[in-house]
DNA sequence: AATAAAGTTGACGCCGTGTCACTTTTGACC
DNA sequence: GGTCAAAAGTGACACGGCGTCAACTTTATT
């Protein structure tokens, strides 16, 4: 009678049923937004493209408003290995913002694929603007990034937390015209982001205020 | 029996109520909306905090949504005055762009001064992003503005409809920053905007894809 | 003063929400 | 395999917000 606990937590019927269940709500929660819009869709609308009863989605969910969350931390927790993989693979700071600004409008492109691909009907997750503790997390490390490389070159004074909300602001919203252009062009979109923040940082360095 | 037809529009008793019942819902609602925020306040707690009858609310608006698009669409409209000017009165490039990012904090600031000095509760109409025709407008305008203005300094390409989202996405999230800090620092806010765009905009010139 | 037109009112039917008593499924123990 | 307790699923139901509309009040017209 050696340990009988070999199992973790994933591994009885119970457990992946329950991971199933919670994926199989999400994914549908991605179709139906996608397909309707956030506004206009409800929770019976998501429930009914699963196999499961309406009670059900509240032994997973609070409400649509908190799967949408989980969809967006969800997003923003796939993106970040990314992240890290340009940081770890970038020599300098420029290496690091062009291969960030890459990665993100890679990303971007690739998650509204779908919607792409079917002209863009509601604009995927657009619209409503969600700010996820996965999303902070990924605003403080390009700030913590950002600092450490700028404290390289030298020891002037630069408002990194401005600089940081410019960058993703830059990103955001060239992200967003992308998007709508057919082709979507990651290239353009990448070389342009990363030519005017690389040039704006020299006139920023010492604007501290 | 010369022309009777010598009231306007506003004249009669009929108009002065309508305005003044349409005005009492708008206000009612960016109140509630401040208090409570977007998603959580219904038609019913707007219509409550006026003499009107639930029913009337739909004489104004189709729903909470209409109305709060109103509200965006009068705030960018009330914006846009102080671009004209900004334009009018502005010396070259760097001038009108140090202006207009000036008079955006501003303007974001005295928007805000309420929510502002009440702690920030719901961060008033910031969690729910609008893209009104107004707004569209103003994009529009400063695309051009961009346009008219880098024409002049050479026969460069450049991608103004990136370059217009970039100012702006550097607007909008410097600007959310800004608010977030204690005292709100319009002149650094502005500072550091024209100076990133300013240098940027070097990087970019003939980087049209 | 009479009448038409415009606007207001609140009760009502509809529908989505979230809950909960009940049923079904799972896994532990013998 | 049988028994049992705990966990999860189910859908009917009560609640509340939504938008409408027939009745009513106010304004304008002649």
């Amino acid at each position: 009678m050696a340990d009988s606990n070999l199992s973790t937590p994933t591994d009885g019927k119970r457990e992946r049923l329950k991971n199933a269940n919670r994926q199989a709500i999400l994914e549908a929660a991605r179709a139906v937004f996608a397909r309707t819009g956030y506004e206009a869709t409800t929770v019976r609308d998501i429930i009914r493209e699963t196999k499961l009863a309406s009670g059900t989605f509240y032994n997973y969910f609070k409400s649509k408003e908190e799967v949408f969350h989980a969809i967006a931390s969800s997003s923003a927790a796939r993106f970040r290995p990314h992240l890290r993989n340009v940081r770890e693979e970038s020599d300098g700071f420029e290496a690091f913002i062009r291969g960030a600004y890459r990665a993100y409008f890679q990303f971007l492109s690739d998650e509204n694929s779908e919607a792409i691909s079917m002209g863009a009907p509601h604009m995927a997750l657009i619209g409503v603007r969600v700010d996820t503790p996965e999303m902070q997390a990924i605003f403080d490390e390009i700030r913590t990034d950002i600092e450490d490389m700028l404290a390289l070159g030298g020891t002037e004074k630069v408002d990194t937390e401005y600089l940081a909300a410019a960058a993703m602001g830059i990103a955001r919203d060239i992200g967003d015209h992308m998007l709508q252009r057919r082709p979507v062009d990651v290239d353009g979109a990448t070389r342009f982001a990363t030519a005017l923040l690389l040039s704006g940082i020299s006139g920023v360095v010492g604007t501290i205020s």
